[in-house]
DNA sequence: CATTATCTCGAACGTCGTTCCATAGCTGGT
DNA sequence: ACCAGCTATGGAACGACGTTCGAGATAATG
């Protein structure tokens, strides 16, 4: 750990590269994918810098020398992922589609990687596969007509939107799979809790006796998206631009 | 710790209340309050049990009595202040400003204790508190002339959207104010390594040109919540129900 | 009063993130 | 060819953490 004096206790990214000199064997090219293997297999918890080291065949404090601590490990790991997002033009599909599609990689990136889900609220933004992702989708917002803070707003509504309804949807498997029991065990267990109390929530019971199995599914996640574009073409058709 | 075996490996909810004999001193009546008042100050890292039991005055081992282990303390807290949320009646301020106060709602409290962003996506929404934030939910769009699957969907649409602009806001505001460092260090730090890339980005640039403080705020929020009641209410003109 | 269940908590265990520092390997200057 | 100086490794240790054990204290029950 060294060569951080200069910017001192600031982001990853606002560090200057290291070179010249010495054995390169680990890189950060290689430490990151291994821990985001780790980490889409065992968690956030299940990811320490001893066993990251042993799937490298490394010792543990080498790992210190390429990145500070584990916080910025997961920081260099969440960037890395928005790198998996892919956005079409908007010649090739419409404005409509295109919008829809960032919405829906962004939801599809967040399910694939459930850890995520946890970092992104929390880590800033401001990583370089963060920002190619931005800056695709103002790009494309661009080119579908819209101009000035529209671009910005709308991009942040929809990419506020995935990821809330994927941070939902995760949070819908985790009470409905519960790691070291059989799987109907966990929701019959809930479904006899949810009789006991039920009526304690009429509105829910109301709704629920319609729709019994009821979670944040890819139907919800549509239905919402939707909505959001619809409310965003009367935005567009009002107010020009 | 017993009192686990009926249910064994369930979520908190799921399990039966215990009473009769013995010293009730400690209850978790107390205990979650003053997790919830560590979180607010010092975040999830800074909640151990260690401090929390030297907080409350007792001996480190005594919670376990109370709470299974940490995870289900979280639960526990991330359900207690999803009861702060007020939700005002329909019949007083029409549908639109009451679904609106809902989503307003969230953020709100999601802002307040910052900690429950990286919570909610991981730990399944079914404590008392939640269910009962869900069951006015539905209520309130029940009353605002919404039926069947709609009421769900739009209660999913709301929270989902709440919930992912407060983690963005939260994550910006990460990036501007790192603890340890000057206020403007950090903003400084981050404009100059801007500056240094900006050309790498050029649909980001032009906007950042015409908008230098560029952040995820309370207008951005109020902006997306204004398209999505947009189209919701489009959706319902056109669909009866 | 004896029994039984409830509740407390000091002490210990294993794991984790992190640091120290001795050491190894590569590169450039002479 | 050689050495100085940088880059990089990793064994060992430290302190903090979550959690468990088991002995003890306390109150209700029969």
């Amino acid at each position: 750990m060294a060569a951080k004096d200069e910017t001192s206790a600031g982001s990853v990214w606002l560090r200057p590269q290291r070179s010249r000199g010495g054995r390169p064997t680990l890189t950060t090219q290689q430490i990151v994918p291994a821990a985001i293997e780790i980490l889409d297999t065992d968690g956030v918890e299940g990811l320490s810098m001893r066993t990251l080291a042993a799937k490298l065949g490394a010792g543990t404090a080498s790992l210190y020398w390429h990145v500070a601590n584990k916080d910025e490990l997961l920081e260099l790991a969440l960037d890395d992922v928005q790198g998996e997002i892919a956005i079409p033009a908007v010649g090739e599909v419409g404005w409509r589609a295109a919008v829809g599609a960032l919405a829906a990689g962004i939801r599809d990136i967040a399910l694939r990687h459930p850890w995520m889900i946890g970092l992104a609220g929390v880590k800033p933004p401001i990583g370089p596969k963060a920002m190619r992702l931005n800056d695709v989708a103002a790009g494309m917002l661009a080119a579908a007509g819209f101009s000035g803070a529209a671009v910005s707003r709308i991009s942040a509504l929809l990419s506020a939107y995935a990821m809330g309804a994927a941070a939902a949807e995760n949070s819908c498997r985790q009470g409905a799979a519960q790691p070291g029991q059989a799987a109907g065990q966990m929701r019959a267990s809930i479904e006899a809790h949810w009789r006991s109390v039920a009526e304690q929530y009429p509105n829910l019971a109301h709704w629920r006796s319609e729709n019994p199995s009821a979670t944040f599914d890819q139907d919800t996640f549509l239905f919402g998206l939707d909505r959001i574009l619809d409310g965003i073409a009367v935005w567009r058709d009002r107010a020009p631009g």
